[in-house]
DNA sequence: CACTAACCGATTTTT
DNA sequence: TCGGTTAGTG
């Protein structure tokens, strides 16, 4: 780049003073936004420590300290602990130093300290959840009604995050700030929407019913309390739902399930701080709190100047932090509401979009009682950056239609109004070549893996290639036939398998074979067979579980294999997607090796459960590969050519029995009643207030949208034939019909070289790494981990392809590789079964260099510490691969050896016998 | 043409 | 459980 253009140099000029900044895709945001830092830190009598830099991820933080560091002459170790971090960093690092008794702003006594937990993973919080609503019900017997409603309990949880996000905050009186007044939502927003969805429609010959009523046609197959109008009523004679029902549905008695919630929310956070830990909405919500109320603190921690990147993904509770955060006033937000993707992680784009608006109702807020935000609020300037460094102008015009295509055959857009709120861009560089094309066919995973083939039969290589799909499932299906095909291909961003529906429903029946009378087995499985919670009560109470069930339980005892069981669980719910196999997978191979026991196998998936392992489908470490991703985790993101496959509408809505929702509050949907039979009736009110809210297709659009744009040059979209999604018929573009013939690829050599030996089948195991029999002295010198991990990055790479050496170490394990004859391997994964006290045991790990000369074996560890250090211990770790290797080829000559890298030197190995190695345990 | 009953298919992920 | 689509009815 040549330096900044107009716009941006205005951006970074202009410091003193509100801005927002429209930055769309490609307009080198990141670029501006480091600029304007160092900018600031240049012309302004400030330090680093003065300017916060907020980012969405810490990746994102990472990489702007880096660009920073490398543009401004200022003290680079006051830039490294210079606050540019993310909103939940920043805040757990005030409250680590100043929270000890934030949660007493709350009236709750107890404390955060320093070893107080962050919980991470959300199926271990939804757990800890469970527990504590459990004891929660016999605290308070007064809700009963309320119980018998709630479905899933997990959704209670979410429920509250939700709150979290917007603000509201129970104490130990009553609501934070009178947070609770959103909770009853906002009668005129309400009835703006409903008036719209009750318009009547233009037809043929005069107007149709309204949107609403022909929405209502299901009115009468609900079942609802007597108080209920009839259906004839509620839609009204004319072709309108009469106005009347408006008020009526909005304006309902809630202050008992208010109470509900503000006792459960109050509580939890109790629970959680009394387990020692807080989740992250709990986090930013303790920081809130504490800005809010110590008035000294915050003029203390104020900085002069805040600047918020990624501010479409912020939420309202995140907004009114930057304000008190900001004592100057000195606020820059850059975002793009039409990247905004992320509002199922609480992000909410009328940040962004009713800026101004915001700005002034918060900081009103903020100000009632206590004259919190001192500076002006009026917006200095908006500036909007307009020139695309990244995609073609033929690509930058065509994605912007996404953001105005309908998404159902009857929705509505008014295009005008939404082109108004874009900022038009125009494409700067010329990137020679570009195209956009649309395909179908029968099977829409192979109509992709042609395309690719054509594409890179061309000029492109494989690496130029994004496959963006919309869901994880999609994408796994498509690199599983990439790699039937041979098509080198690389998923990116890790699943996590055990978290999967599969995974808990295996679990669960793992739980009840192993025990028959399991709680949490049974708990789960009755859930999911639809029962609701004062039935599995009642059933777990007595243990007398449906006699199908139990017959199931049985059958699944008689299962040979671990793979056998999980198959039979699977086929039993109709779950066959790749994750099941992913699982199948994953479980068998664990078996083989250690042969666990049902009990261990549940403990196993629980560990992984609980460490959020995810498992990666590919670890490829090829270059040239074509990259499969979500949209979501491709944001941010750009490839020469993306193909936007399986695009379409998501799911609708999912539907909870206690809910809250913009602008209508705090919602029950279903209400236990005596009244006639005793029954789960829907609520009519919040029935029809439902209705005037759904069909906002508008993240759907921008997710669309954000796919689009990642593409440089080249943009494809695909679709399974006869089905395409309205967004892919509605686009500006005819889709070619096509019977894709996909050609298989020379198989690719893999980067790891499998070597089992067979085992013995021996229960209880236990498995060890190589490396656990190793102590190390201390004093071996050497240049630490990092340097050692390089090192055999090295011999790995340079037995595959011709890498040069860096440092003398690669020189040494280049000549050493030189020297040898025969064939060359890297990186040889072993295993050695051995048998101790009647215990299996399980050796593993990776031999370093494995040199296969004619019948002599030769395998070489490599070494970066001082030559000749260790060297017992190392003895110990050859050994074992001494035997592994020898129990594959027993008939060949094996000969071990340390090389120290530092000076080239190699050591034979004196091998231990196996007892020798069993005797040092 | 307007309306309705019956059927179908249903996430994304960071802190 | 939801809403959209489709096929069928008046």
């Amino acid at each position: 780049m040549s330096g900044p253009n107009e716009q941006q140099r205005e951006l970074i000029t202009k410091t003193e003073g509100i801005y927002i900044a429209d930055a769309g895709p490609g307009t080198g945001k990141t670029y501006t936004i480091s600029l304007r830092y160092a900018h600031i830190l240049n012309n302004k009598d400030v330090s680093p420590e003065d300017i916060l830099l907020i980012t969405f991820t810490n990746n994102a933080a990472e990489n702007m300290k880096e660009r920073i560091i490398n543009k401004c002459d200022h003290n680079k170790a006051a830039l490294r602990d210079a606050p540019i971090s993310t909103f939940h960093s920043l805040c757990n690092n005030i409250l680590r130093e100043y929270g000890f008794e934030a949660p007493e702003i709350l009236g709750i006594h107890d404390r955060l300290t320093s070893s107080t937990e962050v919980m991470e993973n959300n199926v271990i919080e939804e757990q800890e959840f469970v527990r504590f609503f459990n004891s929660f019900i016999e605290k308070h017997p007064e809700h009963v009604d309320l119980y018998r409603v709630i479905g899933d309990q997990a959704e209670l949880l979410g429920l509250i995050k939700t709150l979290g996000a917007k603000g509201i905050i129970p104490t130990s009186e009553g609501w934070f700030r009178n947070s609770d007044r959103h909770l009853d939502g906002d009668f005129d927003k309400f009835k703006e929407q409903f008036d719209k969805v009750n318009e009547p429609v233009p037809g043929a010959n005069g107007f149709k019913q309204s949107l609403l009523r022909g929405k209502l046609t299901d009115y009468k197959n609900k079942c609802f309390t007597k108080d209920a109008p009839d259906y004839l009523e509620i839609r009204g004679e004319g072709v309108q739902v009469p106005e009347r029902f408006a008020s009526e549905c909005f304006y309902e008695e809630r202050e008992e399930f208010k109470q509900f919630i503000h006792d459960v929310y109050f509580e939890y956070i109790e629970y959680a701080l009394s387990r020692n830990y807080i989740n992250f909405s709990l986090m930013i919500m303790f920081a809130f709190a504490l800005l809010c109320e110590d008035h000294e603190l915050r003029e203390k921690l104020s900085y002069q100047y805040v600047m918020i990147d990624e501010f479409q993904d912020t939420n309202e509770i995140q907004f009114k932090l930057a304000l008190l955060l900001s004592s100057t006033g000195n606020i820059c937000v850059v975002g793009d509401w039409k990247q905004s993707i992320f509002s199922f992680q609480y992000a909410s784009v009328d940040n962004i979009l009713l800026f101004e608006e915001r700005l002034k109702e918060y900081s009103r807020e903020l100000n009632e009682d206590h004259k919190r935000i001192k500076y002006s609020t009026d917006i200095e300037g908006k500036i909007p950056l307009d020139e695309n460094f990244r995609s073609t102008q033929e690509i930058t015009d065509f994605s912007q239609q996404g953001l105005m295509v309908e998404a159902t055959k009857k929705e509505k857009l008014e295009k005008e109004e939404i082109l108004s709120r874009i900022t038009h861009l125009s494409a700067v560089k010329n990137f020679g070549e570009t195209e956009i094309g649309a395909y179908t066919a029968e099977d829409e995973v192979e109509l992709i893996l042609w395309k690719i083939e054509q594409l890179v039969s061309g000029e492109l290589d494989y690496g130029d290639i994004a496959v963006l799909t919309r869901t994880r499932r999609f994408g796994l299906r498509l690199l599983k036939a990439a790699e039937k095909y041979g098509i080198p291909v690389a998923y990116e961003g890790g699943i996590e398998l055990f978290l999967t529906k599969p995974s808990l429903v295996l679990l669960a029946w793992l739980r009840v074979v192993k025990d028959e009378n399991s709680k949490r087995g049974w708990a789960q499985l009755l859930d999911l067979a639809g029962y609701r919670y004062a039935e599995v009560g009642h059933i777990l109470d007595n243990r007398r579980y449906p006699t199908d069930m139990c017959k199931f339980a049985r059958k699944l005892k008689r299962a040979k294999t671990i793979g056998e069981f999980a198959r039979e669980v699977f086929d039993k719910y109709g779950l066959d997607d790749p994750f099941c196999d992913g699982m199948i997978e994953v479980l068998q191979n664990v078996y083989n090796s250690t042969y666990l026991n049902t009990a261990e196998m549940i403990n196993f998936i629980e560990v992984n459960i609980e460490a959020g392992n995810t498992y990666d489908v590919d670890s490829s470490t090829e270059e040239n590969v074509f990259k499969i991703q979500t949209i979501h985790s491709s944001k941010g993101l750009e490839y020469p050519v993306v193909i936007l496959a399986d695009v379409g509408k998501g799911g609708g809505g999912f539907g909870s029995p206690l809910e809250f929702r913009d602008p209508i509050g705090l919602r029950q949907n279903k209400i236990y009643s005596e009244d006639g039979m005793p029954f789960n009736y829907d609520n009519w009110r919040s029935h029809l207030l439902k209705k005037c809210l759904s069909g906002d297709y508008d993240e759907e659009r921008r997710l669309f949208y954000v796919a689009m744009t990642r593409a440089e040059s080249y943009l494809f979209l695909t679709a399974e034939e006869g089905k395409e999604s309205q967004f892919f018929v509605n686009m500006d573009i005819e889709a070619q019909s096509v019977e894709p013939v996909v050609e298989k690829v020379e198989p690719v050599v893999k980067s790891r070289n499998e070597l089992t030996v067979e085992a013995v089948k021996i229960p209880s195991p236990a498995k060890y790494t190589s490396h656990a029999l190793i102590e190390y002295s201390g004093s071996g010198g050497g240049m630490g981990m990092d340097y050692g991990t390089k090192v055999h990055n090295f011999a790995e790479r340079y037995v595959k392809d011709d890498v040069e050496p860096e440092n003398i170490d690669e020189e040494n394990v280049k000549d050493y590789i030189d020297s040898l004859d025969g064939e060359v391997r890297a990186e040889v994964v072993c295993l050695l079964p051995l048998v101790k006290d009647g215990r299996k045991l399980f050796f593993d790990g990776v031999i370093d260099l494995l040199n296969l000369d004619g019948d002599t074996i030769r395998l070489v560890d490599f070494k970066t510490g001082r030559p000749g250090a260790n060297l017992q211990e190392y003895f110990k770790q050859l050994s074992v691969y001494y035997h592994a290797v020898k129990g594959v080829y027993p008939d060949k000559e094996v000969e071990a050896y340390v090389l120290y890298t530092a000076d080239g030197s190699l050591v034979s190995v004196d091998v231990l016998s196996v007892d020798e190695i069993l005797a040092k345990l």
